[in-house]
DNA sequence: TTGATATTGATAACACAATATCATATAAGG
DNA sequence: CCTTATATGATATTGTGTTATCAATATCAA
C-alpha cells in the first residue's frame, strides 16, 4: 500500500517546484501538464498523504482555504496579492520582542505574519 | 428604517463590553442576558448591519469563522489562545523593516499578525 | 392609540470546501 | 503475464457557517 502513480508524482512534483504555497484548486491545474486526466479528488487525497508523511506542511490563511507548501523551510511568512489572490513566501523579517506586548501570564507558542498588498506582476498591469 | 430594538443595543454593546475579538456564537452568549430569546440569525444580521455603518471590524483568521470587534482601535495584532480558542487584542509591538523581505517589484498594503499560545486563565490549569 | 413597516426567531435553504462512495483502471509482486 | 489490492475519476454526500423565508412581534411617527 502506497503505489507510485503518475498522478502522485505529478502533485508532489507541482508543490515542490511551485516556490511559493497552492491551494488545491492551484495544485490541480499544476499538476494537468504531467497527470492529464486529473480529478480533484485525487488532488486532496494525495495532499492528505503528503502531510501526513511531513513532505508538505499547511498554510492557513484567514478566510479562504489552506494553501500548502513543501515542508523543511527555515522560519518564513507569506505575502497575498491582493489583485491575483497569490501567495508567495517572504524570507527573514521577523518579529522583534513580543513579550513587550503580551498580556502577564501569557505563553507564546508560535506566530504568523501575513503581509497583504500587490505582487511584482501585477504591479505592472 | 433601522430600529432601536434591545436586541441591536444588546449586540452592540457585547461587542463594545467584550474587550477582545467575538465569534457570532461569542455574540450570541454574550448577548443573551440583555436579550433573552436572542436567535442567531439577528446575530449575523446585526453583525452586517454594524460592518457597514463602521461600527465594529471583522478580525479573519485562518481556519476558523471571522470574529468582530469594536472599530476605531488604535494598530494592533491577535493572539489566539490553542486551549480556550478565545482571541485577545494585542497592543503595540509591530513588524520591523519589510522592506527587506519583500521581492522586488512587491508593494504591502497592510500586514497582520496572529501569535499562537496559551492564555493566562489557561495556562493556570 | 393606532397603523405601517422594520425587526425578530425558527428553521429551511444555500455556498463552499472537503470527504465518501463505487465502478474502473493500474501498479507491483509473484 | 497474471493476480489482486490500492489508486483513480466522477460525483454524491457531508459538514459548517451564513443567508433567505415568513409569520409574528415590536418600534415609532402620526
Amino acid at each position: 500500500m502506497q503505489r507510485d502513480t503518475s498522478q502522485r508524482r505529478a502533485i508532489r512534483r507541482a508543490l515542490e517546484d511551485a516556490g511559493r504555497p497552492l491551494g488545491a484548486l492551484e495544485v490541480l491545474e499544476a499538476s494537468k501538464g504531467d497527470a492529464p486526466g486529473l480529478g480533484i479528488a485525487t488532488v486532496y487525497r494525495n495532499i492528505k498523504a503528503l502531510l501526513k508523511e511531513g513532505d508538505i506542511s499547511e498554510v492557513a490563511l484567514p478566510g479562504e482555504p489552506p494553501r500548502y507548501e513543501a515542508a523543511g523551510k527555515d522560519h518564513h511568512h507569506h505575502f497575498r496579492c491582493e489583485r491575483c489572490e497569490k501567495v508567495f513566501e517572504l524570507g527573514g523579517a521577523c518579529l522583534p520582542d513580543l513579550k513587550n506586548a503580551l498580556p502577564r501570564g501569557f505563553r507564546v507558542t508560535s506566530h504568523e505574519v501575513l503581509v497583504h498588498g500587490v505582487c511584482a506582476v501585477c504591479a505592472k498591469k
